[in-house]
DNA sequence: GTTGGCTTTGCATACGCAGTAAATTAGCAA
DNA sequence: TTGCTAATTTACTGCGTATGCAAAGCCAAC
């Protein structure tokens, strides 16, 4: 309808003024009727809406951030998106905070060695709260508290009481798995570790360890992977090598890992699982159900987790007084194929 | 060192003018120093540095957008994260535009009914562009022209020039799937199809029926899924029972529902893969790569597409006059080895 | 009719920064 | 020293909104 094409140089957006003087109140009267719970009497909301409609007005949320204090954005670091059970708790995450009114600023790290960069964004756009899947140090963790921004530490131990933490008991899914498997009386074991600089790896593996010790077993082989399907393939090889020998179970250190190490037995080494080789994993992503592996895993309680994450985050949000809290979820047990079991 | 806690409620954080107090300069001399390129001497800058850094100053974005109109954020709008492929985009997304100095303000959608009170979300947040993976209606991309801000589409076709976009040619991918599998014999084929709300799969589904056409198969039998390893198991038994018989090749949607048939082919139909069944999927996710199913696919170039779609974006962020472009990507050919084909 | 309490509305200001125009200083030749 | 230009620096305003405060309505009770 002859509607000139915004084709001049970004047209200015409706403003509550603009709205104030279409309606012929109060730039304020127009704030109350867009706040939630503000005194406005029913006529006057009757105008100013149909105002903001007539001029296209849509508050500007910067604008509001800028006066509030409250930008009503987290911001969400994940660390290495690879792992292929991330993009679940990111989803879960978002639409959680979605249905808390709070949006997602989201933060990805290829090395973490980029968070101090990014860290300082983060601060730089005002959000209200950080989610961290990544190791933060106590140096970064103590710069946050100092900007009075509430920290929630994912799959990572708080520290100091600087940040609240959820994450899953990973050493004790690893002594369920370990005690399975000695129960069912594997012996020769070997470990395919994760990258040295995930936390999550160390304490699955350190508690793979402990148990196996505990159990009598203190000859395990350990080798090093990058929780990539190659490196679990490739580190069959070296357990072999290792040992001198197939062992008799796989730990790896998640699924991914588990899965290449099941294709390079079958494949490579001509050793059927779990008849001859029982192979275990952690995480409990998708291709873990797959017929072909059908993995004897702990799986992550992620919508739990999430959620209480976000319950977390946002209780120090509301009362900055609150001590950080930590909360410890427990896996949930799986007993797929393979791994040969008592049960 | 005696440092008092920030137990107090939330403090204040230190503002250009704290740090022009204690630097003895004026306020704007410190927004110009941390301006890049704008003129100030060096003992200035030096001076303003010492001093923001001793009150810990830090930029605030948010008033800055307020001022400059620009947010530096832009949207990114992902509809069905269980697609496995998502996270990579994601990933190279949120990177590619934090090169260019530009954060991300993540949007997950269950489902595409959710996008209107999304829509006016991003808006509200005055983002400076759109990159959308999920469908928009033409109402839809016409309040976002309406308020001035470009739009980058992925993997869906541009509408009436509102929109630039980026995409994977998906006709071009199955007309190759289909060509290699008829000149290798195949004649019973079966396709498995996606949600019928995904373009995506629309356009895959017709590329491959529209082949088969071509080179005389007009019998295919077609099955819905959803894009879930468990429909691609169930569609292989509803393919069975539909052709009175397992089929010679099956074309799935997707790399995961090729996978599901694979493993149903075997495991509940004893059909091995390829010898007596070839699938093909799409997509070249990382399980397609697992030795258990080696898939014969296409791959989307995540990589060039995501350069492709912020270099698109940001062009139309920096001078709105541009016309909205499409890029199109042929995908990479992979004979896996879950077809039998003639190479 | 008057008073008191309550709700609704408008005024004015502040949030933290960028950019403009004016003012100051520096630099240098005459 | 003066005069003139170029380089810096400053005061000030405005971006779009929320909110304390005061004024104005409104109603019921006296």
């Amino acid at each position: 309808m002859g509607r000139k094409a915004n084709q001049q140089k970004r047209q200015r957006r409706a403003t509550s003024y603009d709205v104030a003087r279409a309606a012929g109140v109060s730039q304020s009267a127009v704030s109350r009727v867009f706040k939630a719970g503000a005194s406005a009497s029913a006529e006057m909301r009757q105008r100013v809406q149909a105002a903001a409609k007539k001029v296209g007005y849509r508050p500007n949320a910067i604008a509001r951030g800028l006066i509030t204090q409250r930008s009503n954005m987290v911001a969400v670091v994940i660390s290495r998106m690879t792992n292929l059970y991330y993009p679940e708790l990111l989803v879960q995450l978002t639409q959680e905070f979605s249905r808390h009114g709070i949006r997602v600023l989201l933060f990805t790290l290829e090395h973490e060695r980029e968070i101090d960069s990014v860290l300082e964004q983060m601060l730089q756009y005002q959000v209200d709260g950080i989610v961290t899947a990544a190791m933060l140090n106590l140096e970064q963790l103590a710069l946050i508290d100092e900007a009075g921004i509430p920290v929630a530490l994912y799959n990572r131990r708080s520290r100091d009481g600087l940040a609240s933490a959820v994450r899953c008991d990973q050493e004790e899914g690893e002594r369920w798995l370990v005690t399975q498997l000695v129960e069912a009386g594997h012996r020769r074991f070997a470990i395919i570790s994760g990258p040295e600089d995930s936390t999550v790896s160390v304490e699955r593996t350190a508690g793979a360890m402990q148990k196996l010790a505990e159990l009598g077993i203190a000859d395990a082989a350990v080798v090093g992977g990058d929780y990539s399907y190659e490196s679990g393939r490739s580190a069959l090889a070296a357990i072999i090598k290792q040992l001198a020998g197939p062992p008799d179970a796989v730990i790896a250190a998640n699924d991914v890992m588990a899965i290449g190490c099941i294709d390079a037995a079958r494949q490579a080494f001509d050793l059927p699982v779990p008849e001859a080789l029982s192979v275990v994993g952690f995480d409990g992503v998708g291709p873990a159900c797959y017929a072909a592996y059908n993995l004897t895993t702990v799986r992550q309680p992620v919508e739990r987790m999430t959620q209480a994450t976000v319950a977390l985050l946002l209780e120090r949000i509301e009362d900055p007084q609150l001590p950080p809290e930590e909360r410890i979820f427990a896996g949930a047990k799986i007993a797929g194929g393979s791994a040969r079991l008592l049960t």
